[in-house]
DNA sequence: TCTATCCAATAAGTTTTTCTTATTACAAGA
DNA sequence: TCTTGTAATAAGAAAAACTTATTGGATAGA
C-alpha cells in the first residue's frame, strides 16, 4: 500500500464527493477514482457503498471504510511526526541564508518564512536581500549563502536550482485609467500609453518586451517616464497615474490601493505567454545537503 | 512520502548492506540507492553515514537514521495492521471456491492454500479440482467457482485472468538414464528415446512438442508407450525407466526418487522457450468484487 | 415524459516515476 | 600493483499515475 492512495482515500471519504477531493488533491476526478479502485482491490473490500448501481447519488462509507478511514488518519499523521521528530534529532544546520534580490515580491519571501517555520520549524531562515538578482548568485558562489532565489538562467555552473512556476506579463494600471474597464489588454492597445518601469540594470526582460511592442508596431522608447528599483515603487507611481507598466503575473496587486492589473491576451483572445520570468531557488552545487535540498523543494511547492 | 521507501528503508538499516537489501527486495542496487537517496532529501537529514567519503566501506546509521528506523517500523506495522483489521470487518464473501485441474502441481496447490490462510485468515478457500482446464473454465462460467487456476488461452469473453509466470520445458529422466549425466539438452539428443506422457485430451501442448520434435528432425508418433493423467503419475513412470518426458520448468521434482530433470537448450546454448505454458488465475468478470481480485492478486505474485 | 445537469466510471494516450543494465569510483586485501 | 567488493552515477526501459475526452446512469426542472 502506499500513502498516496491513503491521502487520497482520507480526502474523498472527508468530502463524500470525488469531484470537491480532486480539486482539493490538484488532481483530476478520473486518477482520484482509479486510485480509489485501486486501494479497494488492495485491501480486498468495498471503502464506499457504490455497489447498488448508485440508486442514492451519494457517495457513502461502508463500515469497513469508516474503519479504515480512521486508520489512515492514523498513518498519515505518525508518519508526518515521524519525519518532523527525525528532522529535529538529525539537523545539521540550524541555521540557512536564504538570499533575495530587492524586486522580489515581499508576498514570496512571507510565504517562504511560513512554510520554513511550518515545515521546519528548527531552522532559523536568515533572508538575506540583495540589490539584484545576479548579485545573490554571486553570493551563492563565493559561499555567504545556503540557497538564493534568482532569476533564471543560472550564470555558473557551479550552481543549479529548481525552477519556480514560470510566470508571464500582466499590465497594471491606475484604477482610473481609461483602459481600466477592459477586461483583458492586447499589447497594441498599449501603444500610446507613458510608461514607468523598473531600472535597466536590474531588468531580466526589458528588452523582451521592447521586442514585444516592436512586434505590435510601437517603442516604449522615450515613453518610459520614470525608472525605479523596486516593484512596490512601481506600483505607487502607477496609482498616481504617472504611467502605466507590465509586472509578473505572479505579482499579486489585490493589496495595493489605486491600481488594477490586466492580463495580457494575443490578438485571438490567447494569454500572452511571449515573455517569460523564469525564477529558481538555487544553491552551490558543493554545498548542497539533504536538509537544503528538503527546504528548497518545500519552497519550490508553495511558491 | 511513501511506504515503497520505508520498506526500502527498513530493509537497508537492517541489513547494512545495499546489494544484500536489494536482493531481499528483489530490486537491483542503484534502485535502492536512489530511493534512498531521495527519502534523505524528502527527509531533510542524512539517515546513513555516507558523507565521510566511505572511509570505513560499512554502512551505518546516523543518529536520526536509528530514530526513524523505529518509526518506519511501526508506520509499515499500522498499515498492515489496518488492511487486516479492515478486510476482517468489510468482508463480504466468507467462503471461496478456488477450482484447480487435474494436472495442476501439488506444491502449488499448497503454496495458494498457505499465502490465503496468511494474508486472508478470515477466507475459507475450498479447492475443488476438476479433471482438464477446461472444465475449470466452464465452471467458472456456469458460477460453480469464484475462483479457478487454468491454462491460457480462455476460451470465453465472459472470463478474464491474470497470468502467472510463463512455464517452459524441460525433460524428466530416470536417475539411471545415460543422458542423467549431461547438464543440459538438445531437442535432437532425445532423437532415440521412448516416451512417456500426458493423456493427450487433457494435454495443451502435445502438439508444439511434436512441432519442436519435426523441427529436430524426428517424431514422437509411436515412441510414447505410455499416457497417463496427471504429472505425479507420469513421473513414476519415468523413475522406472520406462520413457522419458518433458514438464513445465515451474514443475519441482527435487522432491521425486529416482528423477533428474535437465534444462532443453537451443543449438546456441541458451535456453529453449519455443513452447509456453501459460497458466493463469481466472474468473467471471460479472463476478469478481475486490476481494477476488485482492485474492487473485496475492496468489500471482505467490506462485 | 423529455431535457438538461450532475456525477462517477471508463477509455485512450501522455507524462512522471521508478527500475534496470551498464559503468564508475573508491577502498581494502592479496 | 592488481583484484575484489561495494555504493554511486548515467542512460534508457518499464511501470505507475495522471490527463482529457467520453459514457451512462440518476435526478430535477420544464
Amino acid at each position: 500500500m502506499e500513502l498516496r492512495r491513503l491521502r487520497y482515500y482520507v480526502a474523498v471519504a472527508e468530502e463524500l464527493h470525488f469531484g470537491r477531493a480532486a480539486r482539493k488533491l490538484s488532481v483530476s476526478q478520473p486518477a482520484l477514482s482509479q486510485q480509489i479502485q485501486l486501494l479497494e482491490v488492495e485491501v480486498g473490500v468495498e471503502l464506499f457503498l457504490r455497489e447498488k448501481r448508485r440508486l442514492l447519488r451519494k457517495v457513502e462509507l461502508t463500515e469497513a471504510g469508516s474503519f479504515f478511514l480512521q486508520e489512515a488518519r492514523k498513518i498519515l499523521q505518525a508518519s508526518n511526526k515521524a519525519i518532523e521528530a527525525t528532522r529535529r534529532i538529525g539537523l545539521t544546520q540550524k541555521e540557512v541564508k536564504l538570499g533575495t534580490y530587492r524586486m522580489m515580491i515581499r508576498s514570496r519571501i512571507l510565504d517562504i518564512l511560513t512554510v520554513c517555520s511550518q515545515r521546519f520549524p528548527d531552522i532559523d531562515l536568515k533572508i538575506i536581500e540583495f540589490p539584484t538578482h545576479l548579485a545573490v548568485q554571486d553570493a551563492l558562489i563565493e559561499g555567504q549563502l545556503d540557497l538564493g532565489v534568482s532569476l533564471l538562467p543560472l550564470h555558473s555552473n557551479q550552481l543549479d536550482g529548481i525552477a519556480l512556476k514560470p510566470g508571464y506579463l500582466k499590465v497594471m494600471l491606475s484604477t482610473t485609467h481609461p483602459l481600466a474597464t477592459e477586461n483583458s489588454l492586447r499589447v497594441a492597445q498599449l501603444r500610446h500609453e507613458k510608461w514607468v518601469d523598473i531600472n535597466r540594470p536590474i531588468h531580466t526582460v526589458y528588452d523582451d518586451i521592447e521586442r514585444m511592442c516592436k512586434k505590435a508596431g510601437f517603442s516604449r522608447e522615450g515613453a518610459i517616464v520614470q525608472e525605479v528599483s523596486s516593484i512596490e515603487l512601481l506600483s505607487g507611481l502607477v496609482s498616481l497615474g504617472i504611467g502605466i507598466a507590465v509586472v509578473p503575473t505572479f505579482f499579486d496587486a489585490s493589496g495595493i490601493q489605486g491600481v488594477v492589473c490586466k492580463d495580457l491576451i494575443n490578438d485571438d483572445g490567447s494569454p500572452f505567454t511571449e515573455v517569460v520570468i523564469n525564477a529558481a531557488i538555487c544553491y552551490k552545487l558543493l554545498n548542497l545537503t539533504p536538509t537544503l535540498q528538503a527546504l528548497a523543494n518545500a519552497f519550490k511547492s508553495y511558491t
